[in-house]
DNA sequence: GTGTGGATTTCGCGT
DNA sequence: ACGCGAAGTCCACAC
């Protein structure tokens, strides 16, 4: 990896057209080619960069860009699309060049797969006499998080997330047209609609509860701590 | 900005539970106090990170750290939310810091609101004696991209997306269901919809053709082409 | 401040 | 390879 500190403006033009004006930036060669340019402030994101697979070419700055001060320029192409990184350098204040070798990679825990699985486990949470049917329930629009049963035999389908927008509201509702459509299903009445995430938008709350959706806000302290009671008795 | 090359280990907890092992990372510290650890591909997004607001502390290893060969801990913490980032750092290989100053910005141009200002301006492109009624046209929910109207004077509605995915299907379905309650729109028959990206995914033209809504590819050059034409006649 | 929609999104999984 | 859904998404803009 080499990390350069550059007095530079950058220029950009694929997808969009972008410019950076000069100023003082941290710029990033990874080991696949890709460039980074970092100010130091805002989030993760660089301000520009180039995606891999790419390529670099270092230029000598031409008649009017030399006159104006540029001291070398960097041309960054896409392998694949029609995009191009420009970089002018006015001044470069550090250049270096680092092994860091193959990265291991990261390990994650407690997403949206670990709530599924807890509320799976313990179905009940939903109401009394629920009793799962299967994780991921196969449907020709893609699988229904959960699909259960009530008390009362009806079926149940349930859309997790972890915070509940609009979008994960229309989802259940496209899987409950389809899930309607089956008699298996709807011998004990239509399949109800279970919307369960930790955090419920008052938006998606409404656009549930008009189309006869029932909400459910998941505690996932309290589903692990669930869980945690559990394996204790054994 | 703060720049370190360095083998050290990651933990994060917080929205999720996440471990890098040990391996030989870029760390940048920017001066609001944000923490990127970058291996030597991927994409732009490190491997870990903690956004800002946030502070920084330099720990002392404990001894169990200290016999595993840990030099020093830098412990992360987010002002607001619970979220902690711990990287043990067991050989540093470069720590450099550099003054970069406030950066002036991206200046960018050509996504979505450049589709939207081109199709407004050449609004026959969805048909002969179409006319432009407004852009943004609010609604309860939301303002929709284009209103206009065709040669029978019949009210549509066009949603723009620089890629067309089912999301905005819904989208406009919603607005759709909400302007054909408005008398004064629906004189001629119900508002039409129109659904207009550079690229429609095919589930979304499905979905969009089922509603009843018309698809439309947008040609982005074309457009500016048609744009470029008529300001060389004046 | 909060909520909503877009992104040069990126990432990962399943077909 | 492609399509689709999730993300510790981030980010700007409207209310």
């Amino acid at each position: 990896m080499r990390v350069v500190i550059a007095e530079c403006s950058v220029d950009y033009e694929g997808a969009l057209v972008a410019h950076l004006p000069l100023a003082t930036r941290l710029l990033m060669v990874k080991a696949d080619g890709s460039v980074l340019v970092h100010s130091d402030g805002g989030s993760y994101k660089p301000l520009n960069w180039m995606a891999p697979p790419c390529s670099m070419t270092e230029l000598d700055p031409d008649e009017a860009e030399r006159e104006e001060g540029v001291q070398a320029v960097w041309l960054v192409r896409h392998g694949k699309r029609e995009d191009t990184l420009r970089i002018r350098l006015y001044a470069v204040h550090s250049d270096t060049a680092h092994e860091l070798g193959v990265d291991p990679g990261l390990v994650k825990d407690g997403v949206e797969a670990q709530l599924q699985a807890l509320l799976a486990e313990h179905i009940t949470t939903l109401g009394e006499g629920y009793t799962l049917l299967r994780r991921e329930y196969p449907t020709a629009i893609g699988p229904v998080d959960i699909l259960c049963k009530d008390a009362d035999s009806g079926t149940v389908a349930v859309e997790i997330k972890r915070r509940g927008d609009i979008d994960g509201v229309e989802q259940l509702t496209r899987y409950l047209e389809l899930l309607n459509r089956d008699p298996a299903l709807t011998v004990r009445g239509p399949v109800q609609g279970v919307f369960a995430a930790q955090l419920i938008r008052p938006q998606a709350r409404t656009l549930a509860v008009d189309r006869g959706i029932r909400c459910v806000t998941l505690d996932y302290e309290a589903l692990r701590g669930m869980d945690d009671a559990e394996s204790r008795l054994f």
